[in-house]
DNA sequence: CACGGGTGCGCG
DNA sequence: AAAGCGCGCACCCGTG
């Protein structure tokens, strides 16, 4: 059953049970209410927005078995292909549009401002008239099942996230400390690093060049060149190519800078705390479903700092991650059995290899890139035609992806989210190109332009759908940790979640559970794929490893 | 001095 | 323009 949470005023909370149950508790009075209904009957709880109502439940120590996120519901309700003709979708944008919380609106007194003259102040948007609009335009879709799968995943995502947060990833700030001053040396009280400031001496010494200033490219550029190496820019890559004294240095330089200010000192004593690691997720935060970040990095954070994720006394990572999930994702889509038999076992492309359709596993691996990602040239556009031989289902859903996108169309995830389409500058440049008036320019651009998009269309239906098969892999997850704690319990005392990486997890676990939530990771993979593929016989094998710290995985 | 675009690089 | 998708973030530098 469903329990809908709504303010009606600072400090107030409807709670509304069915069309005649409502009544009002004071915010310090939810918590036991939302306890009380749990343990009696696992509702799920409806509400505008995870991000809100969820922490400070955590905080009182209560957990919640299932929700609806109504705003993150209403952004895939809004714009996908399968509701469109609702009524929902078909409203001119509201409160619910944009990253507007409505709890965080403005206060009845404020709407005071508006009422001299014009329209009438829109009314507070009603959580159960939203939610009653989104139910009716589910049930009307093409694909009911579908979408219903994807709000419940996706609202699940958004309690998770708010746990991780919550628990937070655990973190050692020493070994972090000790890495650092390995690296760069001791913590400066100001200015660079020392280990730094020798390389920016070598480096100036190297270039004749005493004043140059190491983190301004256009001055290294400068210096490069008056050095009379052939650079246009001073991407790693590039530098790495060249030969001189120079390049050793300042490649290091480079390295060590970009430490230094992504996950330096300032960013352990910004971001950890009490030996935990928080950072703010943004579930739906990406067009195609994904989930972002805001501040801390947390889903950059580079594999020479991962030693620094520890596991508590007593306690295991199960660090898991999903083998090949993307070209998996496209083997279901486009139920090509020829790919799902490749990719039967551990490794799908050494499957491949074993077809024949490439001769090692390295161009298995580019193919597969190029065909989702959409490359046309070098050894990846080379391989298509191979590939398309041999998998002509999975290489033909891309394909006519990529088309939708070019000609300006929307394309739609397994699940039903769909892809926003192209805005009106895209328009009007394809416009100028059709009039019989265009010049070349004008077409050519307009024909690049139009297959840019189409390699966006192209990779969203895939990285779109492999981010729904990732929050099913989770929220499944998620219920099977619960069940392996001691009832009763804070959360944080069971195996729980506490890292998500698109298609990797960290579950944080006491160590004599740590081999059934290996178990349980890789069960839930399979069940994620009967949810998206059904009976598609196209496996999801996952990498399950039990360690003490992030950095002893893989 | 604030802002925003460009550059470069970390992750999947 | 790295051969192609999706991001966040720090820093520089030109502009208002």
């Amino acid at each position: 059953m469903h329990i809908l949470l709504e303010r009606v005023a600072p400090g107030r909370v409807a709670v509304i049970r069915g069309d005649d149950d409502r009544s009002e508790v004071a915010d310090a009075e939810l918590a036991d209410l939302v306890r009380a209904a749990e343990a009696e009957r696992r509702p799920r709880w409806v509400w505008s927005d995870t991000r809100t109502w969820y922490p400070p439940l955590l905080r009182s120590g209560v957990r919640v078995e299932r929700c609806v996120d109504l705003r993150l519901s209403h952004a895939i309700l809004r714009s996908s292909t399968l509701t469109a003709g609702s009524a929902l979708a078909s409203a001119v944008p509201g409160p619910w549009d944009g990253a507007a919380q409505p709890d965080a609106l403005p206060e009845e007194g404020s709407a005071a401002l508006f009422d001299l003259d014009g329209p009438e102040p829109e009314a507070p948007p009603s959580a159960a008239a939203e939610f009653a609009a989104q139910q009716e335009a589910v049930a009307a879709s093409a694909e009911p099942g579908r979408l219903r799968l994807l709000l419940a995943a996706e609202s699940a995502g958004a309690l998770i996230a708010a746990e991780m947060q919550h628990a937070g990833l655990p973190y050692s700030v020493e070994r972090h400390d000790q890495l650092l001053t390995a690296l760069l040396g001791p913590r400066p009280r100001f200015g660079r690093p020392a280990v730094m400031e020798e390389l920016a001496a070598e480096l100036r010494e190297a270039l004749e060049t005493p004043g140059l200033n190491p983190d301004s490219p256009p001055e290294v550029l400068k210096a490069l060149q008056r050095a009379g190496l052939m650079a246009t820019s001073t991407r790693s890559w590039e530098l790495r190519e060249l030969d001189h004294p120079a390049i050793a240095p300042l490649l290091r330089y480079k390295k060590l800078s970009r430490l230094h200010s992504a996950n330096g000192w300032t960013w352990l004593d910004t971001w950890v705390a009490d030996g935990r690691f928080r950072p703010d997720y943004i579930p739906g935060g990406v067009v195609t479903g994904r989930w972002a970040t805001r501040g801390g990095g947390a889903l950059q954070l580079p594999k020479e700092v991962r030693a620094a994720v520890v596991a508590d006394p007593g306690w295991k990572l199960v660090v898991a991650d999903a083998a090949q999930l993307e070209p998996r994702i496209l083997t279901g889509l486009s139920a090509d059995t020829a790919m799902a038999a490749a990719g039967r076992g551990t490794d799908l492309y050494a499957g491949i290899v074993a077809t024949g359709a490439v001769a090692e596993r390295a161009q298995a691996k580019v193919a597969m890139l190029g065909a989702m990602y959409g490359a046309t040239t070098g050894d990846s556009g080379r391989l298509m035609p191979r590939l398309a031989r041999a998998f002509p289902r999975a290489v033909r859903l891309v394909e006519d992806a990529a088309r939708t996108g070019e000609s300006g169309g929307v394309v739609t995830s397994r699940l039903g989210r769909s892809s926003p389409p192209p805005g009106p500058g895209w328009r009007s440049i394809q416009e100028a190109a059709s009039g019989s008036d265009s010049t070349q320019a004008e077409e050519r651009r307009a024909r690049s332009r139009a297959r840019d998009w189409g390699r966006f269309t192209r990779n969203f239906v895939v990285q779109a759908s492999a981010a729904e098969w990732a929050l099913c892999w989770m929220a499944e997850l998620r219920n099977r940790l619960t069940r392996l704690g001691p009832g009763g319990a804070p959360f944080t005392a069971a195996p729980h979640l506490v890292y998500f990486l698109h298609d990797e997890v960290i579950v944080h676990t006491p160590a004599e559970l740590a081999d059934d939530v290996a178990e349980a990771v890789t069960v839930s993979a399979a069940a994620a794929g009967r949810l998206l593929f059904g009976a598609f016989p196209v496996d999801f094998p996952v990498t399950a490893a039990v360690v003490d710290s992030y950095g002893d995985a893989k």
